[in-house]
DNA sequence: AAAAATATTTAGATTTGTCTAAAAATATTT
DNA sequence: AAATATTTTTAGACAAATCTAAATATTTTT
């Protein structure tokens, strides 16, 4: 099955959007690939017709089986390169994510498998995250409760316990939200409190009931 | 200069015919890119409107200095890249152009320079041709063809004229390499064929077509 | 120098991926 | 439950890169 580029991006979009929500609607993807949702639309159709895509009109995607293995493969390189980058180049890891989004949809499988080698069979990128191996198994960095973090472990805020208006409420006014990046200062025994620090908004006071509430994965 | 992989492919292919002929015909380019006259003719007049080439309807066409430069990186990147998959990969020397094919499209400056670092700038790819520098500057290897060597001449295998499969199976099986060393023995006129002597391994016979896709340097 | 053969360009169509504007469906607010 | 707002899809257009078939230019042969 062979894939264009710009296949190959929405596959991958579709995949990591989805890892949050389940599914995922045209705007989201049409935000996130910096295209007009009406062209998101189309794609959604093409590939649909590829059979790589679960796609109800109005009702969001997700991926097929075949699909999800194929995303795999493309993270699986993206990660790889990055990885080949930082290390063996001396990128810095903030350099690499541009040209990794390039090598990525470089085809060859054996390419691949030779550089995963070289590499020393690397289980995770320069940012923390798994790389899937030559099968598509990819570790599940599975999200874990806020609660439950060491101090000064830096995680991302990825879901939350409810839905609950008052707790919304809490959110928005901490401005707490969906992919917000924090760290654990300390955690206080007497009330199991936590001191959090929030990218370029400092610190803040998180209670054991909010922080128990808030799902992370660590970054 | 933004160039789309179609269009770096023919300012490549122009590239590699001129050095023969000086200028290059538009059924020539449709033989070697695998398309069709026309659209070779369309493709010739969007780069000449680009100021890439220089081109007169009916009379062929050749690089301009700026397309000229653009090859030389776009070779640079081809033979660094092969150099990558032979030296740290352990591909064979017959893999890698396919792959070379992708790769050199590429488009990070600072990604070819930290390769060619990483590779320790090497001169030459594993095919024995010369790699520019990150200034576009080639060296122009003064070689002769093995069909052109007298009798009694020693000589060092320095490069192949062709990439083909076919070519380099025949060379693996002779076990002829860049940098094999040898000796024209006889020359004959009835099929043109040569006996040469290789280092170690004695005399052997080579065909017109063989001898002619060799490229050697007396020594 | 004509005629024939070959090479090249033009005309018009197709596919892919994108866009804008308008229509339709869904969700939210009153 | 209507009205309003938002999201999504459809319709129609466009640029890029290719193709086939037809027209034109050049080269070779007679
Ligand atoms: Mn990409
Ligand atoms: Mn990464
Ligand atoms: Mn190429
Ligand atoms: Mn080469």
């Amino acid at each position: 099955m062979h894939l264009t580029v710009s296949e190959e991006n929405y596959i991958k979009a579709i995949f990591h959007l989805q890892e949050a929500d389940g599914t995922v609607s045209t705007n989201q993807l049409a935000a996130n690939i910096h295209t007009k949702p009406a062209s998101v639309t189309d794609m959604l159709k093409k590939l649909t017709s590829k059979r790589l895509l679960l796609y109800k009109p109005y009702q969001g995607v997700r991926l097929s089986s075949e699909g999800r293995k194929l995303a795999l493969e493309i993270v699986r390189k993206h990660r790889l390169w990055e990885s080949f980058l930082v290390d063996k180049l001396q990128f810095g890891w903030d350099e690499v994510h541009e040209v990794a989004e390039e090598l990525e949809h470089i085809s060859s499988k054996k390419l691949v498998d030779k550089l995963d080698q070289f590499l020393g069979n690397p289980r995770f990128d320069p940012h923390g995250d798994p790389i899937p191996d030559s099968n598509g198994v990819m570790v599940s960095l599975r999200q874990v409760n806020l609660l439950d973090l060491k101090p000064l472990t830096r995680a991302e805020v990825c879901s939350v316990g409810s839905q609950s208006p008052e707790l919304l409420e809490l959110l928005k006014h901490k401005q707490i939200l969906i992919g917000t990046r924090l760290e654990v200062q300390c955690k206080f025994e007497f009330d199991h409190s936590l001191e959090i620090q929030l990218e370029a908004r400092g610190n803040i006071t998180i209670s054991q009931q909010l922080a128990q509430a808030l799902f992370v994965k660590t970054i």
